[in-house]
DNA sequence: CGCTCCCTTGACGACTTTCAATGATCGTGG
DNA sequence: CCACGATCATTGAAAGTCGTCAAGGGAGCG
């Protein structure tokens, strides 16, 4: 499959240390370390067994799962990136989530039978498919721990929402973006972001100009710099001391 | 004890129809439907044998857990409400949720073996303490429920925060309110807050001044009423419209 | 009665949004 | 290979909202 060839490439060239050995990914491929990070030992096993050959391979701008849909279904993401929008309200809707390698798209909505959120690609993505039947027993302790722990990223967005101003919001954005491509054994200070940035813009809950703002104040300190997409975080302690005190 | 006596009064008072009639809550000495709504039938047995008589009382102002703590129980709340704060950035600490009869405190920290945020009571409050060892098999299918319902609660607070007024704000909390105490079989439309003003404020990313100008908005529009902390929904169908379009 | 705590109201300043125009980047087709 | 158009990002100025500071009012409690 031409985009698992070109998505193959694109993690082997941007790997920066060797990854940890706990046993190879059947469900993937080409690397380890595709599946959730959190899961690992038997119960990483077991969760392979479930999702084996279960691939669903989309293109930039595919959509996943649109919002009312019947779900029956969660999706672990493998390789590239999506996002969660919530149209429910009137205007253009509202991106709630991006998610990345290593990420579960439907945790929220277990509890609904339908999905409460559009999901479409960013890039060409592969994911794997796993049935809400299959989340029995064997895994049910790791997916708690999933969702409690996406709970707990939500109450950090609220002080973020909550508090800040721009530039602290891009700061703290593009530094969860930093920290997660550390877990995933990538680059932190360097990257491409797959999204348009009137998405995060949305996602941080202020219009793109704003973040357009944010961002150039954080430039003009000598902080990030950027072409196109291109991010380069130059000071990343700095950024962190911004989230903090003023 | 006092509390368990005074707040048996409190739930005879404001009921308004007849409970629901499935099996008797043990862990709860005066009435069913005390325990966490999502759990009945079978899990809501296994769920009471855990928590027998692992009761724990807290008057107004008390503390239920402290941010840092280590975690090592979750707690259904029975009887009165609390808050929880998030005391990790500077300034007086931001109010990250409240929690009624019915919640679960403590879904969020299931992966960080501690407390990320300080619990308070807002007035007298019974809970069941519910250690983490046994949330196994029987009850982490309702767990799993339990917390992807928080999640989504979460999303919708984000949609909140990010888009609307002040004064739709305000509508929203109340109407939630409401919709919360009509899972409880109590009436929606008249209810005392529990907690200070400037808590719902701060737990809505906003000032106090704008909380109040938020509610003094809705008033002049009659569409709701308010006697210290009794609050009187005049116009419920109103208040759900201001939600969708301005 | 007077204290404290909390809510309300006003005026001003800071920040964000809005509207509008310009500029950059990329893909397409000539 | 260049030019064009489309999409997206930047920048400015005006308007609106919220935060801040300050003063006043009201309810509850000793």
């Amino acid at each position: 499959m031409a985009i698992a060839e070109l998505l193959k490439e694109t993690v082997a060239s941007e790997k920066t240390q060797s990854l940890p050995q706990h046993g190879r990914c059947h469900a993937c491929a080409f690397k380890p370390r595709c599946l959730p990070a959190a899961l690992d030992g038997e119960a990483l096993t077991a969760f392979e067994e479930i999702v084996t050959r279960q691939a669903r391979l989309l293109k930039a701008g595919q959509v996943l799962v649109r919002q009312g849909e019947r779900m029956c279904d969660v999706y672990a993401v493998r390789v590239g990136s999506l996002k969660a929008v919530d149209n429910s309200t009137a205007g253009e809707g509202r991106v709630m989530s991006f998610h990345f390698p290593g990420s579960i798209i439907g945790l929220a909505n277990l509890e609904y039978k339908e999905w409460t959120q559009t999901v479409v690609a960013l890039e060409d993505t592969a994911l794997c498919r796993i049935p809400v039947t299959a989340l029995s027993a064997a895994v049910q302790h790791q997916l708690i721990r999933l969702i409690s722990q996406s709970l707990q990223r939500e109450y950090a967005r609220h002080l973020l929402l909550a508090n800040k101003g721009s530039a602290v919001k891009v700061a703290t954005f593009l530094l969860e973006i930093g920290a997660n491509r550390e877990l995933r054994n990538l680059v932190a200070a360097r990257f491409t972001l797959p999204m348009p940035q009137f998405d995060v813009a949305n996602y941080l809950g202020m219009r793109n100009e704003s973040f357009s703002r944010g961002f150039t104040a954080l430039k003009h300190r000598g902080l990030v710099e950027r072409r196109s997409n291109q991010i380069h975080l130059l000071d990343i302690p700095a950024l962190r001391e911004l989230q903090t005190s003023p």
